[in-house]
DNA sequence: CTACAAATTCAAGTCGACTTGAGGTCAATA
DNA sequence: TATTGACCTCAAGTCGACTTGAATTTGTAG
């Protein structure tokens, strides 16, 4: 039972088998073989996609994630690279914490309008500190809204 | 100087004129009225951009945003749903920073392959604890790497 | 040995958020 | 008054990450 098939990774990890082919063909992780036609995976890729599935959470494209966590796991980022990035990431959430502290206050405050209201002044300021010319993130919305708890076939 | 056209928004906030055209369209913003044909906008909309640059970093769509703010400053969500979205943000930013701790850990392991580095597999559980179904941002890469200085004009 | 479910390849389609380009309009300057 | 240049609209294009569909190839169950 070392080796498992896409269906058997796709039901591990919740990803479509269409999406591993993807990751395969773009070179984040690799298979070890065949049987026949069909791919067989190893036990590491689990882990392999638990960094994909991490990475694009934290808004890096598939190209950046190679670069970050190779297939082999080794990273072809220099360190100083890596560094970078996780920088960006503290940036990054410290917005989040902003943001999050904002929606809180809207759903309290009586105020009317929020350009009124100092504290929401106050957080605006906060985040619009480094703001300016920072990585922004979007999901493509996998058709059910939010908080449907989806995995796979999006679209 | 109370009124501003499109090209002292975007300068102002960063965001392209076509951007900002974007954001009236789908109702996100509003413009206070037309010398001729080209559209003032008041300051209050500096705001207002502020808040959509804010939500897109949090990885939610316009029309997501445009329920949490509105452009009238008061939100088409309830009370409830405005906490869920917070909640959800919150589970987003402990993701992000199992995600840090992980690159800052690639960066600096001197283990060959992170798979036999039980640091490694002990982030991977965090990170994997419930991040089945979640939500998932990627950016469309402002053409730019990541690192690079820009606002506005993606793709 | 035949059927069949499941996997494969490859091309084309989808989605959200903009951008780009062509062609038109107008307020302010020379 | 005639330019000019910033802004306008509208349609079409772009980008990344997949998905979908059609045609094909298996290993395996009956």
């Amino acid at each position: 039972m070392k080796f498992m098939d896409i269906s058997e990774v796709s039901k591990h990890t919740g990803i479509a088998a269409s999406a591993i082919r993807h990751y395969e063909e773009k070179g984040l992780i690799t298979s070890v073989g065949r049987r026949g036609l069909k791919r067989l995976f190893g036990p590491d890729v689990l882990d392999q996609l638990a960094l994909i599935t991490l990475g694009k959470t934290g808004g890096f494209s598939l190209e950046e994630i190679k670069a970050m966590f190779g297939p082999d796991g080794r990273p072809a980022l220099s360190r100083p690279g890596l560094h970078q990035r996780a920088d960006e990431l503290d940036r990054q959430i410290h917005t989040l914490e902003a943001l999050r502290d904002m929606i809180r206050h809207v759903a309290d405050c009586p105020a009317s309008s929020h350009t009124e209201c100092p504290k929401f002044q106050q957080l605006i300021r906060i985040s619009g500190r480094r703001n300016r010319g920072e990585r922004v993130l979007w999901p493509p919305k996998p058709a059910g809204s939010i908080s449907g708890r989806r995995r796979s076939s999006p679209s």
